[in-house]
Order: structure tokens, then sequence, then C-alpha cells
DNA sequence: AGTGAAAGATTATCGGA
DNA sequence: TCCGATAATCTTTCACT
């Protein structure tokens, strides 16, 4: 474990919010020349606390406009079937989050498609694929807050 | 509206997966030269396709291990209402996800803490703030997938 | 921790398919 | 219009103080 101090993150709020920075423009912005930056930069890369750098990418303008949330029940407890459904829905790009709750046969699936229609679709895979003892959707009328950054 | 061609979808989907390669690199990738990729970025960047590159964090080594997902019912339909709850939703750093959902009333918020207690103390924040008739949680046993990545 | 220089990446311009 | 090449500029990286 990587002890984490004031500049560290400093550093960290501003690579969160945008990764195009120079290093002597964080360097400036949080009090370090551009080299103590990088130094702690590659530290903290090392530690894992930074896991990547990644584009987000507008999904209104990819045709991906509607956000659906799905919960979902599994058919039984089986030592398979969990590893069965993790990997259905790593496969499948539409869904962008999959969760196993709290009340052991419980999952929270997030996912973004083009409309209703597509939605339709989705669902369809899933239930083909996957034994489920119960499905239900809500979707999303408006996106009120939705970050990658975390609080430090 | 742009038009994204074949090769555009394969320059993002590099991108969206790591921002750290070099022209050089994505191109060899998608079969470009590295100056014909830098075009197509520019472009793809101009037109808010690409909406930002940002620093993906380890939740966990920040100590943040905890993620919750927050039903809320609002109180009552009141046109202000909305705007304030949004304005609060951006305001707390620990929440990273906040939905309006179908229903009208219903609300979704997902936030990352460090454990129970930092939920408690974010509950009492949220009930102090915001007038609801409703507030229910549910908590992540495991993370099964989580993406920023979208389908292309 | 900071300086400076080498290596490497990005950006702008140009001529050609 | 879009490609690849070449050249100028800016960034990152690293040895040294």
């Amino acid at each position: 474990m990587m002890e984490i101090d004031t500049l560290d993150r400093k550093i960290l709020r501003e690579l969160q919010s945008d990764a195009d920075q120079s290093l002597e423009e964080i360097g400036a912005r949080v009090g370090l020349s551009r080299n103590a930056c990088w130094r702690r930069i590659r530290q903290l890369q090392e530690a894992g606390i930074i896991r990547k750098r990644v584009a987000l990418l507008d999904p209104d303008k990819l045709g991906l406009g509607l956000t659906v949330f799905i919960q979902l029940r599994a058919a039984h407890h089986r030592p398979d079937w969990l590893e069965f459904f993790a990997r259905t829905m790593k496969d499948m790009p539409e869904i962008v989050g999959a969760y196993r709750m709290t009340g052991d046969l419980d999952y929270l699936v997030q996912a973004r498609v083009a409309d209703m229609a597509d939605y339709d679709r989705l669902y369809r895979q899933i239930i083909a694929r996957i034994e489920l003892s119960d499905v239900s959707a809500s979707f999303v009328m408006e996106e009120i807050k939705e970050t990658t950054e975390l609080s430090l």
C-alpha cells in the first residue's frame, strides 16, 4: 500500500477531470515542478491507483440515447450460474454495469441502447442466454449526474 | 452532425480502452498513418464525439470500497424541486450517478463510499438537504462489470 | 527537488492519388 | 476530399547536480 498525500490528491483530481494536460500545466496547478509531478504520477500508476487513461465519448452522438437499469433475479443458486452470468455480461457491449446486490439472488444491470426497439433486442438476448426467475426494467428519463471522478 | 465510418469507430474503440497510446500505435492498429489518425481524432473531438480524456482511478485503493444504489421518491412535484435536487447531487462528490427514472417521482442514485458508517453519513446528509417521501438503499456485493466503453 | 538535454510525440503544412 | 511525408514545436523522460 502506498500513502497518498495532499499533493498526490491534487494531481489525481486534475487527471480525473482532464488527462490531456501537460506535466507543465499540472505542475503549475498543484504547485510543483513538472518533474516532481511526473515522478508522483509514475508512482501512482505503478501502485495501480491510476488504473488507466481513457477517452469518454458522447453516447447521444453515437446513437445510444437510452439508458436502462434492469433488475434481475437468478433462477437458482448454483456455483457455475454466477460465472456464466458474469461472462455473458462482459460479452455484451451494451451493458456498461452489472452488480450483484445484497439479497443474494438480485442483480442490477445498467445498459445503454439506441431506443426501445433496441432495448427489446437486448432483453430478448438476455432471457435467451440466461436462466432468470424475474426481469424488470426502468428507463432513465433524465441523466442528472454521471461521472467517473471519485471523491478524494 | 458528423458521419462516422469504420475507421473512426476503430479509432474510438482504441481510445476508449486506452488513451495513452501514441498516434503511431493507434495508426498501426487501425491501419492508417499516424497523421490520418490525428486528423480523424481532431475531428471527433471537434464534433464532441470524444468528450474528454480522463484518468480512471481504483476506488478500493482510495478507500471507497462500498458502492450503493439509492432509490428515492420526491416529496412532491414542484418546478424548483428537481433543480435543487440536481444541484445537490452535483455538489456531493460521493455521488457518481443520479438519474430521473420513468415514474416521474422516482430517482436512482449511485454513490461510492468507504463503508457502512460512511454511507450512513451520506444518507443523513441527503435527507437533511432534500425533501423526500421515500429512501431505500441496496448495496453492491460484487462488481461484475463496470466500464466507460460504449458499444460501437 | 530542480535543470537541461535527448528521445519521442504532436501539430501544421504540402504535394499527390 | 483524404492520404502520407516531411518538418517545426512541444512533451515526456531521465541522468545529474
